[in-house]
DNA sequence: AATGCGGGGTA
DNA sequence: TACCCAGCATT
């Protein structure tokens, strides 16, 4: 498996078919760091956008670390996982006061680090002989070794294989090749075996076992959620506020939200001294293993409401919302103006 | 070892 | 709906 002539195939199979990505156009640590926080499960695709406007904003460590945080969160709108934005800045101020890492274990003192970015980053943009493992690699190896562990011991197992397989003098390429093939290639459904440069060292293909790897773990019950959020609206603005630390998107802004209950009510009532009034509309957002359902209200304002911090559609739908509150105030906008 | 994180595109 | 994406941090 790891004799010279699998190094050879796969190698030169990437150099012919290696993807055009933006982040492979530099050996800037900085670029290849932020490309592979915003590539922490979030596909390709939807990256490549977001990282031209990143480096556009943010080109330097230096101008990441001294940015507003507000502004930062702003251009991570819509990527979602907040806190490897906030991470990436905590970051980026570390740098900026010890320099850059030197090591795998050097990237991985970094906040948003873990045990794959370090080995991306040390490879890639250093060339340092290290491995990685990604869900793609995982894929990749199981194949190759018909390995039907799951979970925890399939990881465990790829990374082994990883360690041992590494093409020392190559690191980054070796490491990107073993990604590109199982994003490319060696794909969860419809794999192209017949494509595959190293098809005669796969144990899956030899054994038609394909379709039966890599082994999924158990999938997990959905939790069910109910919000309600409340549009309280004074003079053509609306009552807005920033989510608390510790709350879920943190940071993020919303129009004022708790959970659906009595006691929810009663909660947003005291908050924001109006009164429930008609339902408006309801929407469904799922995330990881949740599924909330978040009611939209029309709240009349009093006296003591803090209607001076209302701010105007256009104000609020320019700052960064979480998805679903995005979502709610985007739909009744379209529904009341006619417009999205 | 399991869970929280609180997204999003695609078949 | 199911799947899963160049995962990390915390418990």
């Amino acid at each position: 498996m790891t004799s010279p002539e699998f190094l050879a195939s796969l190698l030169a199979w990437y150099e012919a078919n290696k993807r055009d990505l933006p982040w492979r156009r530099t050996s800037d640590p900085y670029a290849i760091w932020v490309s592979e926080i915003m590539l922490q499960q979030t596909t390709v695709a939807t990256v490549i956008p977001f990282w031209h406007k990143w480096m556009e904003r943010f080109p330097t460590v230096e101008s990441l670390a001294t940015a507003d945080e507000q502004e930062v969160l702003g251009h991570w709108q819509g990527l979602g996982y907040y806190s490897r934005a906030r991470n990436l800045q905590k970051g980026a101020r570390q740098v900026v006061e010890e320099g850059l890492p030197t090591s795998a274990e050097g990237w991985k003192q970094i906040p948003g680090i873990g045990d794959y970015t370090s080995g991306a980053i040390a490879s890639i943009a250093q060339g340092l002989p290290v491995p990685l493992v990604d869900g793609n690699v995982e894929r990749v190896y199981s194949r190759l070794m018909a390995d039907f562990s799951v979970g925890q011991t399939l990881k465990k197992n790829a990374w082994d294989w990883a360690k041992q397989t590494l093409a020392k003098d190559r690191p980054g390429d070796w490491n990107q090749a073993l990604m590109e093939l199982g994003a490319t290639v060696c794909t969860p459904q419809s794999p192209q075996c017949h494509a595959c440069p190293v098809q005669w060292a796969c144990r899956a293909r030899e054994r038609g076992q394909i379709d039966q790897l890599p082994q999924k773990a158990p999938k997990r019950e959905w939790k069910h959620l109910s919000h309600q959020a409340w549009l309280i609206v004074s003079d053509g603005k609306l009552l807005i506020e920033q989510v608390p630390k510790g709350e879920w998107w943190e940071g993020l802004w919303q129009v004022p939200r708790a959970i659906n209950s009595e006691s929810g009510t009663e909660e947003l009532s005291a908050r924001t001294h109006a009164v429930r009034a008609e339902e408006l509309l309801t929407i469904n957002h799922v995330v990881t293993h949740h599924k909330i359902s978040l009611t939209l209200y029309r709240a009349i304002p009093s006296e003591k409401t803090p209607i001076h911090s209302a701010k105007t559609w256009e104000e609020v739908l320019a700052m960064p919302l979480s998805a679903p509150q995005r979502k709610i105030l985007t739909r009744h906008r379209s529904s009341l103006f006619g417009i999205d």
